[in-house]
DNA sequence: CGCTTTTGACCGGCGC
DNA sequence: GCGCCGGTCAAAAGCG
């Protein structure tokens, strides 16, 4: 779903831009790209209350210009207030591994997207500082449509 | 039966 | 090298 409107005027960079079908364009969360995994949780958007969604990514970058155009990893992370850590999100996956994280209590889970051929990841884990927060990371781009 | 989850093993990158 | 650390594999068990 590509939307002009929530586009920033200067992209000089390569942002990210989380999608919400279900809410409202001002509920859009934007974060610029992040160095290593520490930022990212730093970085971490906004508390999403409403923990039903539907998370895509959008890459945006100068588009036409011979510039570099870096691979990077497509992620997405936020985190939400959430007691439970399977939040329902449209898509079906299969949890393939779970190891503990230094410095955190918590462990991280790690999912991947039940459709055959399907190259989306994400990883779940509580917030380390705030264990009232779930943080979600969401890697790649859906191969087909929800089952919403 | 056909999927899932569980869980230790395994592996690759990186710092020392 | 070697060991730590994070990510993945895969065999076995679990479940509807």
């Amino acid at each position: 779903m590509s939307d002009n409107n929530s586009r920033p005027s200067d992209s000089r960079d390569r942002q990210y831009v989380i999608e919400l079908p279900n809410f409202e364009p001002s509920e859009f969360l934007m974060f610029e790209e992040w160095p290593d995994e520490d930022a990212a949780y730093n970085a971490s958007v906004e508390p999403v209350q409403n923990p039903v969604y539907q998370a895509n990514e959008v890459v945006l970058g100068d588009d036409g210009s011979g510039r570099e155009r870096r691979e990077t990893k497509e992620r997405v992370a936020f985190k939400t207030i959430s007691e439970v850590e399977i939040l329902d999100d449209g898509f079906k996956w299969r949890k393939y591994g779970k190891k503990m994280v230094k410095n955190s209590p918590n462990p991280r889970n790690y999912y991947r997207c039940s459709v055959d051929g399907c190259p989306v990841k994400k990883r779940v884990e509580r917030d380390r500082d705030d264990p009232r927060y779930v943080i979600t990371t969401y890697e790649g781009v859906h191969n087909h449509q929800s089952s919403f």
